[in-house]
DNA sequence: TTTAAGTTTCAATAAATTTTGAAAGAACAG
DNA sequence: CTGTTCTTTCAAAATTTATTGAAACTTAAA
């Protein structure tokens, strides 16, 4: 298999695992096509390697960068922008589990919080097997935001060394 | 609030966490509505509490016990056929993270592994960027995959009883 | 300024995904 | 068997989500 063939097949491959996961495919296909080239590339670059439009570009790298999982890269002499993705892989998985928890976990914990007293009798069996449920989840939920602000926030070193350890 | 408002905000936050995460919505909310109730439903039930159609219903309750997220009960005395979701939430947890680790995870390593020897000259800057990427990747996938493993495995007293101390 | 190169926006369109519902299939009681 | 109840299937329709491309906007060199 050559160069160009691994490319494609790459990004092909991750912009599926991303669509599995709730992020668009074009937006995990631009992250991948620059987290495998050797420098920045323009929008024009990713348009053409892409086949896709310079709307779709522009929406999604920017979308990107709200991640920051891409950073625009100021060339000089030239007037286009440039972009590179975050290469360090621990930093990349991390920033997603951030965005995420912050975006989408963190409402649920929120709804899951107001509906921890309602109205009722805790003697019907209907009630109780309703706040019993909710409040599992909030006690995982919060054991779980837990564990996650730590990964989150450790450095790269200590997981790969001492945590993993623990685990074989 | 009361009870039937609190199950509807349940089920309808349940669902659009569960479309964010790749899972469909309706998926979701079937197996929140069996979460919150105290007993088994039958498929006339869910159909009626989602306001969803018997084709939906069934389809998604075959998929979710699939996942074995849910499963069939039978009834002395009914003809009818009844469901009830693990309730545990640990279980619901791990269960979910296997089941996505087989169907997506395992199939994107084994396409990186199939990346790993392409033909090219390591001198290339371009060829480098590809190798190194793809080799970190790999490696970073290679150990989530051991620690998920043994998450998975682990007893639920195990983990919340050390694991998570280690994080505090 | 003016002009050209580059970027952003967004309504229209296309594509993908989900849902429906009716028909076919099973299982069971009488 | 036969009729009845319940389950499954799947093509068509509805809905949701992503993409295009052309116009508006920005920026900077001349």
């Amino acid at each position: 298999m050559n160069l160009t063939e691994a490319k494609a097949q790459f990004i092909q491959s991750w912009g599926i695992l991303g669509s599995q996961w709730g992020i668009n495919r074009t937006m995990a296909q631009i992250n991948s096509l620059l987290l495998i080239s050797a420098g920045p590339l323009s929008a024009e670059d990713i348009m053409a390697q892409l086949s896709i439009s310079r709307g779709n570009t522009n929406m999604n790298v920017r979308e990107l960068m709200d991640w920051d999982l891409v950073n625009k890269v100021i060339i000089p002499g030239e007037r286009k922008e440039f972009f590179t993705a975050e290469k360090d892989i621990w930093k990349v998985a991390t920033l997603i589990m951030y965005q995420r928890k912050k975006r989408e976990l963190d409402p649920m914990v929120k709804v899951l919080n107001q509906l921890s007293n309602i109205d009722g009798n805790s003697n019907d069996p209907e009630t109780k097997a309703f706040t019993e449920t909710v409040g599992n989840i909030k006690r995982f939920a919060s054991q779980a935001e837990k564990t996650l602000d730590t990964i989150i926030k450790a450095e790269e070193n200590w997981f790969w060394g001492s945590f993993i350890k623990l685990f074989k």
